[in-house]
This record gives C-alpha cells, sequence and structure tokens, in this order.
DNA sequence: AATGAATGAGCGTTCATTCAT
DNA sequence: TATGAATGAACGCTCATTCAT
C-alpha cells in the first residue's frame, strides 16, 4: 500500500513537472491527474492544493541542486564548479521557482533553500574570484543573480549560447588586465 | 469624446502593459480595466478580445523598438548602437511578445516586425563585427537571439547586469586575440 | 426636425422589422440601430427600451390588421373576406406578436388590439358559418384561434400550403353534408 | 455514482426540455441547472456545450418518433397510422429541432433522422393517398411540411384544433369527388 | 486508498441601457 | 437633437477543489 501510495505520488509529480515544462505552469489538475494515470481525487490526497504541488515540485529541485552544490563547494578551480552547477542547473525546472518565491510560498522551505542556494554558490563565486578566474568587480551576491536569471528565467530548455556568453562576461581572462567594469552604471536598480 | 475614448485607450493598454508586467500575462480582463479605471465594456469597445489587446501592446512596442533600430542602424560605431538599442530594449514589454509570436498571432504585423527587427539588429551586429568590436565567431543570428533573449525573456524589468555581462560577453577585448570559442559546444542544440 | 424625427422614428422600426423577419427576434439594439443609419442613442430617443419597440412593430402591425379587418367585415360572401384577411396577415410579422402578448405587455393598446381584431374576425367566421360555407361545428373563436396559430406562429414566411389546407379543413364543402367533427375531442385542452 | 450521474444527466435533459418548452430555446445554462438542481459544472460535465445539450434533447426526440413511425409503418389503414403519429408527434418539443437543423448541426444524427423520419412518413403519406383516404393532389412531400410545420412549429404545446382541421383540410372526404386544388397556387413558392 | 462526479467562483465576452459630448 | 463611448449585469464556459461512493 505505501510502495503504491510513493509510486503514485511521484508519477503525480513528474507529471505535472512534464506538463508544466512543456505547455507552462498554467496546466490543469486535471491533465495532470491524467497524466500520471490517476484520478484528481489521488492527486488531492497527496498535495493539498495547486500551489503545494508546484511547491513541492521546486522543493525537490531546490533540494537538488542544493546537494550538488555543496557537492561543489570547496573545489578547485572554482570556475570550474561553477560551470558543473550551472551544467547541473539547465537540467531542472527552475523556471517554476520564480514566481512561487516572489509569491510568498506556504512552506518556509523554499526561501531556505534559496538563501542556501545562493550564499553556497556566491561562497564558491567568491572562491572563483580569489582564484582569478572571476572578475573581482562583480559582487557575489550580483554574479549570482546574473546567473540565476540566466539559466532560471530563460526558457525551459536552457540555452547554451546563452549561459556560455554569460560565462565569459563574468569570466577574467586569463592573460590580461581584468576588464574595467564599464563606467558607474548609472541608471540601472544600482549595482 | 474623441479625446476622452483616445484616453481610454491608452488608460487601458498601459494598465494591460503595467500589469501583465508585475503579474504576468495572465491578468484578468477585469482587473485591467478596474486597473485602467473603466470598466469592462469599455475595455471590449478598444479591443475586440484578450489577444487582440495583448497583441495591439506588442505591436507599439515592437514598432517602437523598429523606429529606434531603424535610427541606429549604419551609424557607428556599431558596438555603441547596440548598446543604446538595449537600453532601448529594457524599457519595453517585449517579454509579452514572446509567446504572442509563437502561438499564431492574428495580426501579420507581429512576425513581420518581428523579421524586420531581427534583421536590422543582425546587421548592427554584423557591422559591430566587422569594425572589431563584436567577436566574429558568433553569427549575427545567434547574438541576436542571444541578446533577444536575454533582454525579453528575463523578467519584466530588464537587469542590467545581466545585459552588460552578456555584451561583455560578445564583445571582442580591445587589445588582446578574440577569446577563442571555448571547444566545440558539444551537447548544447547545435552552436 | 420634426419630419426628421419622424423619418428616423420610422427607419427604425422598419430595420427593426426587417431585422427581426430575417434573424429572429434576438437582434441586438446596435444592430437595429446601424441598420437604420442612426446611432443607439436616437433609437433609445425614440423607444424608452426593446420591449417599447418590439412593442411598437407589434402594434403597428396589429392597428395594421385592423383596420384592413374592419373593411372586409360585412362583406359578402365572408369567406372570400376571410381568405382576403389571411392573405393580409401573410404579410404582418404577426409572429412577434405573440411573445409579447402571453409576456404581460407594457401597453395596454396590445391585448385590445388583438381582442378587437380577434373578435372582428370572429364575426366574419361566424358569417361564413351562416352562410354556409364555414363548418358550423368548430367554434368561431376556435376558428380564429386555428387560422391564428397557422398564419403567425409558423415562420416568418407565411406557408401558402398550409393556409391552404387549413382552410380546406374549415371549409364547408359546397355540395355535401358538412363533415362531422371527429368524435368528442378526448384528451386535448378542451375542444 | 454510475446511478447518481445517469439521474442528473436526465434531470438536466428534463429540465432543458422543460425550460425550452415553456421559455424559449433561450434559456440560460444557469436556468437549466438550477431547475435540474445540479451547479452548472455538472451540467458541463454532461454535455460539452449548450449547443451539445440542445441537439441532445433533438436527438432523443427524433428517435424516439422514427421509433414510433417505423413501428406504424406498413400498417393499414395509413390514415390511422398517420393520426396516430401525430398524436406521438404533439408530445414531443420537435420545435426545437427546426433551429437546429437549420444551423448545421454538430452531431450528423440530427439531419440524418430527419431523412429518415420525413421519409418515413412521406410513405404513410402515400399509403393514405392510395387507400383512397389522403388527397392525391397533395405530393407527399409537401403533406409531410404541411403536418411537420402544423404540429412542430406551431408553438410548444401542440394545438389539437390545428391538427385536426389540417388533417381534415389533408384528408380525403369518403364521399365526394376530391376537392379541387383552389385555382394555381399563384404567389406562392410553388404549388 | 482511489475514483471521478459535483460544485461554484471566476473568466472572457456580449449587449441593453445611460450619459457626456 | 444625435451620437457613440461607457457601463455593468448576465451569459457561456473552465477549473481548482470537495465529497459521495
Amino acid at each position: 500500500m505505501r510502495a503504491d501510495a510513493l509510486r503514485n505520488r511521484s508519477a503525480i509529480a513528474d507529471a505535472a513537472l512534464r506538463l508544466a515544462g512543456e505547455r507552462g505552469e498554467a496546466v490543469s489538475m486535471e491533465d495532470i491527474a491524467r497524466e500520471a494515470g490517476v484520478g484528481v481525487g489521488t492527486l488531492y490526497r497527496h498535495f493539498p492544493d495547486r500551489r503545494a504541488l508546484l511547491e513541492d515540485i521546486a522543493v525537490d529541485a531546490l533540494r537538488e541542486l542544493r546537494d550538488a552544490t555543496r557537492a561543489e563547494a570547496g573545489r578547485a578551480p572554482a570556475w570550474e564548479a561553477l560551470l558543473r552547477i550551472v551544467d547541473h542547473c539547465v537540467a531542472l525546472p527552475l523556471s517554476l521557482t520564480k514566481s512561487l518565491l516572489t509569491d510568498e510560498p506556504e512552506r518556509a522551505e523554499l526561501p531556505e533553500l534559496e538563501v542556501e542556494v545562493t550564499s553556497l554558490i556566491a561562497g564558491i563565486v567568491a572562491d572563483a574570484q580569489r582564484e582569478g578566474d572571476l572578475r573581482a568587480d562583480v559582487p557575489p551576491a550580483e554574479a549570482v543573480r546574473v546567473l540565476n536569471v540566466a539559466v532560471c528565467r530563460c526558457g525551459a530548455r536552457a540555452d547554451d549560447h546563452l549561459t556560455r556568453v554569460v560565462l565569459d562576461g563574468l569570466r577574467v581572462p586569463k592573460n590580461r588586465r581584468p576588464p574595467v567594469w564599464r563606467g558607474d552604471e548609472g541608471r540601472g536598480e544600482g549595482s
């Protein structure tokens, strides 16, 4: 009985993940249930409501990312750890998490995980800066934000070109002075 | 009444723009009408249906961008023209246009404008490559795609840091050989 | 000014008549106004609301029918007068009046006219029965009801075949005893 | 639950039938649902949209009529079979079917049933003509049309008097020559 | 525990009616 | 006075959620 229930639970989560990826996060609960091969009732037995289901998926993805990130933390060169983390991210449906994070999630885990993942990565960024591979004129938190936006908000399938270009933009060229960050940033929401 | 009607029309378009920006493009027509300070009926007098309203906003934004881009085309240095165009883009809600363009828009203008804007920018990119400011190993169309994704799909408020980093990634460093595009690109959907 | 107003009024009534005939009585006020070549405001200046407009048309039609019926009353043979009245009816959009009459009309004229027209025709029917042209076993009021239903509720264009068959059913054959009305009528809503 | 669902389905169909009969076919879905004692959602679970509901009712009515007509076909005297069929018709809300048939129904069954019922009745009419009970100068198809109009378009509750008079108009008087169809029909859409 | 029928609030849209011009 | 823009109640329909089986 437990085994069945578990199987159902993950069938539902998988179905939600798949459909949300394919058709946007507006998929209906009915469709998710059908895709999972269960009735809506079963879906609601496992997840009290739509938000809970979506948050659950997001939590799973973030946990996976946190674990991967923890495994990379401290490994040198940090630059390459960063590359591996990005590679890892692009396989996760992190795009889902954004709207959930801005929207006052029910599960406290969600912002906690975000904070944890963010600071883990910021640490790796700082390491890479210290190792001279990442331009030092970008505060680590900003660099993480840039990476995050690039990887998570840019469509379901991460765009390699974009990712590569962003990383190139962050990287310190090996054989010259770090590029000067252009001017004073002016009108943005602050540098 | 003409003056009032015009005022209403743009109040509605503005409201739609603002709310679609803030809360995603799933805003309800009622909310848009309320935000604009009119009744739903008025909204529907000006825009026959939801799609028409959204497409209208997108067309306005694309037209503005096309005009700005035309004005920049041919100006040297192309690199700086590109910077100005990006600056222009970040103020526009181009994120809206994406789903409309993929979804078989009713208004033929929409894909036409996209093609026009895209090739105008590709021309400027090619100029910048010829002028030695933009790495030549990225095909102009790809560079435009990267910029587009960076600027249009990355949230309602464009992120200056991201933009700058992307541009830095595209730029040819002034005083050294162009960086070698890392390896063979491997697993992406093609370089 | 008065002339214009009158012209507008009848343009609206005509348009309503035409459209209600063509597309059923669910035509929108906007469409009627457009067909009449005026704005909705003008329509509402002449007719306080939709019901008033429809009732007005019905009153006009009934008045015309009353006048025609008055002119026929007393003329012999009554049977032929009846034929002419039916011919007259088929040109009128009396179908409209039914729902208005059952629905508690605002204008008292409407049921009054109906009563008047009905009893005028009943008189002619009675004459025809006296003259031996119409079967005497149908109460005049019933005969009128039958004619009314046949002519008014059977579609926009009156159906000659139906009308003729109904009249043949009512007519006393010239050279034989009146047919006996079949049995006792039994289960109907009363004979 | 199957039993309940079936009960609901027919409660909805019955309610729709009743209300469409009483108040015309413009009844709102909400009203139908309320009359059936269910929520709108339930209504829509059983019938995908308004048209489907109406067509369903019409199909049911036509099927019932077809079965009754088949049972009568070939029975002598055909004239009495016809009477029974008419008796049957008046109990059905066939008036609904007219607008559905003119309006390109979704369900192909609808026009098919109409053709079948129509030709079955035309056969019975022809039999009645052969048996000398129905005037031979009316083409069977026309006679069916007349009956159809009389029975179906003349209000929700069929009018016995009308029906009887129409049938009398169609009937061959037992003891005299068939009446001559009056003149040449003149201005109609052709005799 | 699983099912899917039932529910009803809410969305997009229409249209009779009002009112500013 | 004529216009047509504005209004909002009401409609057809969807879907997250509940509940009887």
